[in-house]
RNA sequence: GACCCUAUCGUCCAGCGGUUAGGACACCGCCCUUUCACGGCAGUAACCGGGGUUCGAAUCCCCGUAGGGUCGCCA
């Protein structure tokens, strides 16, 4: 402790242990924006060796509820972005990880009002109408920022006609500006990493520090991420929640990828990566200071090249979770089976929510594969019968039900008739499978295996 | 109204005084494949405008314009 009673704040050199943290505000649920920011945090503590810090914002606002603090906790963790410090589980109460909690603002009130005191007797604050003003510095304040450089911020008209703000309101609630930088102070953060909406308001933030006697951490204030036209991203706009990727069936792996390059980037890094591969290499000087715009589209293709190389057993797993939200049930199949089959459709690299249309057959009873119309009319004509009853006759005969000898015989029995393949592969396709488009049909077949074929086939050739 | 940030293909990024302004997504054509894709090859497409500085500006400075942000007893 210093002259003043004060515990000495950590010293910011360039040694000190690199301390961050993302303090969301549950407010309804986990903006896109806020995943960056997380994300870029995180990216910045692994790169570092630092400390992680999760602390929930949920200053008494009338907004905040139990299942947005549950929403945050559970988008984070399906992000991969685990934390060092802070609450184990949404419960303000509950277990943390730690030894700077308690991590829920609301739980800090005492750290608040002995805080609020301090700058009571230093001079920096007072009261007046009941609530506690401070006394707002009334020169242009410098905001250090990594991204951007410094930025010096004068006091607008309005604020130079009323300079001082309120830390704590006269019902004795403080306000964020207090309690966001009281935590940044209590907990030793060294570098917030934040959104560049908060830039201007840094400004309190540093005086604030000041008057607490220390100086203030480094700022890195990063770009917005906007809707494709422009606007801001507000709650309804598609892609604006982290649980609608969740939904959608994307891979927490393509949405990291994806937003790490959203206004970040460093030389000669190949675009697909993982966090963990990118860890080494991000840096803050490296983020970019253009607010960014939200294209699914390119979201869409770093999920097809994840889902593609996505381990086998993962993509299995992933794979039987979408088809059981789907209300396909793959237990009573054998283990092996029903990963030979999700298999045949990973190189198609489609976004989890669509997996059971391209999978759902190989668990239909064989009398009850469903076709569609279109499907059927295109190739499921009486004329195709007697070539389908015939590929079925040859298949049977084969020795060997495996792809290549599939492909070969069917291939034969085109060139012997004196049709196109495509003439044996589409009639084939829809009977077995009800559609159109899928896996490749040969591995299909396989995979279905002798018996389900044979069936398949004497189904749609008998009926018509 | 004031203040702050920003400005390269439609989108995301490279470029950091001298480049035929590069890559990725998207789009388009061809090849491959008679499922959809993948893959291969090629292509369309950008330095917001105006002044400076300089032998030389996408790169530096100024002005304008545009977009975004902030100015709460919201966070």
């Amino acid at each position: 402790m210093d002259d003043a009673g004060r515990v000495p704040y950590f010293p910011r050199t360039m040694s000190a242990p690199v301390r961050v943290r993302f303090a969301p505000s549950p407010t309804g649920y986990l903006h896109v924006g806020g995943a960056r920011t997380a994300l870029f945090n995180w990216l910045y503590a692994r790169r570092t060796g630092g400390t992680f810090v999760l602390r929930i914002e949920d200053t008494d606002n009338a907004r905040n509820s139990q299942a947005a603090v549950d929403v945050i906790l559970s988008g984070l963790r399906w992000l991969g972005l685990d934390w060092d410090e802070g609450p184990l589980t949404g419960d303000a109460d509950g277990p943390v990880n730690g030894a700077h909690g308690p991590y829920f603002q609301s739980r800090r009130g005492d750290v608040y009002r002995r805080r609020a005191e301090e700058l009571k007797a230093s001079g920096h604050a007072y009261e007046k109408d009941g609530a506690l003003f401070f006394r707002m510095t009334r020169e242009p304040v410098t905001i250090p920022d990594l991204v951007v450089g410094d930025v010096v911020r004068p006091l607008t008209d309005r604020e130079a006609l009323d300079p001082d703000w309120v830390l704590v309101r006269s019902d004795g609630v403080p306000v964020f500006h207090f309690v966001n930088v009281v935590d940044d102070l209590e907990m030793g953060i060294t570098h917030v990493i934040r959104g560049e909406d908060h830039l201007s308001n840094t400004a309190k933030h540093v005086a604030l520090f000041r008057a607490f006697g220390v100086e203030p951490p480094k700022y890195a204030h990063i770009p917005l991420i906007l809707n494709l036209d422009g606007s801001k991203m507000s709650k309804r706009d598609q892609g604006a929640s982290v649980q609608s990727y969740v939904d959608e069936g994307y891979l927490p792996e393509a949405v990291i990828n994806y937003l790490s390059l959203l206004g970040w980037s460093a030389k000669d890094v190949p675009e697909l990566f993982t966090k963990e591969e990118i860890a080494p290499r991000f840096e803050l000087a490296d983020i970019n200071r253009a607010n960014a715009r939200f294209d699914l589209k390119k979201l869409e293709h770093f999920h097809f090249e994840h889902a593609r190389r996505l381990a086998p057993d993962r993509f299995v797993q992933a794979g039987v979770e979408a088809l059981l939200k789907a209300g396909i049930d793959t237990s009573a199949f054998p283990t092996g089976y029903v990963s030979s089959a999700l298999l045949t459709a990973q190189e198609k690299g489609k976004l989890l929510k669509e997996l059971p249309t391209w999978t759902d057959f190989y668990f239909a009873a064989d009398d009850a594969v469903v076709f569609d119309p279109e499907a059927k009319a295109k190739a499921l004509a009486p004329a195709a019968m007697p070539v389908l009853q015939k590929l079925g006759e040859r298949f049977a005969a084969l020795p060997g039900f495996d792809a290549v000898s599939l492909e070969a015989t069917l291939k034969a029995l085109a060139t012997e008739l004196g049709v196109k393949v495509g003439a044996l592969v589409q009639p084939c396709r829809v009977a077995c499978t009800g559609r159109l488009v899928g896996p490749s049909l040969y591995h299909l077949l396989e995979v279905l295996g002798r018996e389900k074929v044979a069936k398949r086939l004497a189904r749609v050739s008998t009926e018509g």
